[in-house]
DNA sequence: GTGATTGCAAACTTTTTGCATCCGA
DNA sequence: TCGGATGCAAAAAGTTTGCAATCAC
């Protein structure tokens, strides 16, 4: 079930919220970046183009929003920001997109994307030993690209782990 | 292999850096609460309770060299603050720990740690299939804890998921 | 003695908030 | 019309930096 610009319209409605030019735009901007994981300085930037009255407080706010409807998904890359991404049901043709995860090279700052379901296993194991009752994770691994490793390697460094 | 104070001190000294003792108030602070997750601020009010006269900026200098060191782990429960956590081989009797991942509660904020060592194989997979070389990860799973659950469940109320 | 380290205060960055105005329903 | 939403500016919160004084070696 992926969920639309028009869903997204209701979904305001139901709740007694007012559909506004700012809230399609902060999250169109999203769904047009899902490739990229945008700061709200980076949508804030974005969203200016077509509307160039918008204030950074209402990106703030917008993407709370979008979070609390679970339209959008928070990491942190830890380089000082949070990040927003539009959900892999979200305003997409991706309907077969599940969970990944980002790959933090500490060399170049790259951050890759993993799609991966392996974790389903792991939060039943949790669920049934702890009684925690897992919704969502983020997982995040740091170490070296592919690439960064190749020009280390060129340099001829020995490659310490 | 666990690192001890002396070796501690010895790394400082093997860096050309000096032993003071705002350093080793700090690692020992960190390692005295290692069950907790500890905000620079945190560190701060324990260490002043030894050392009263050492600043908050010292407390962020110094945690950022220990991370360098790789004798602390950087962690960030999405609460608006970095945390810090003693490295499982440092300063401590706890040489069959190995990583644990992040229980955060979204009702109460708890956070719980949960032992596993199930992403290594996760992470030969990622290594074959993209030639990333991970060095470490982050695990965060959110969710409702299980005091949460059942207060939820005494309340009468359905439990939508 | 000398260069690294510290404490303090100021600067900086990101995010939140108060409030008058505006606008969607 | 009316209450929610917005833009602006100010405030808050966390972290970093410049610099003179201090301390470890």
């Amino acid at each position: 079930m992926s969920v639309s610009q028009e869903e997204f319209k209701e979904m305001l409605k139901k709740k007694g919220l007012k559909v506004t030019n700012q809230r399609l735009l902060v999250l169109e901007v999203l769904a047009e970046n899902r490739d990229r994981h945008m700061t709200a300085e980076d949508i804030y930037e974005l969203v200016k183009e077509d509307y160039p009255e918008i204030g950074l407080a209402t990106i703030y706010r917008t993407v709370q929003l979008l979070l609390e409807m679970q339209l959008v998904d928070r990491i942190n890359l830890d380089d000082g920001c949070v990040r927003y991404e539009i959900g892999e049901n979200t305003y997409g043709d991706t309907n077969g997109k599940h969970h990944h995860h980002h790959l933090i090279c500490r060399d170049c700052g790259k951050v890759l994307s993993f799609k991966d379901d392996l974790l389903e296993e792991l939060e039943r194991h949790i669920e049934e030993e702890t009684g925690f009752h897992v919704q969502n994770h983020e997982l995040k691994f740091f170490g070296q690209c592919k690439e960064c490793r190749e020009k280390q390697n060129q340099n001829g460094k020995h490659v310490e782990v």
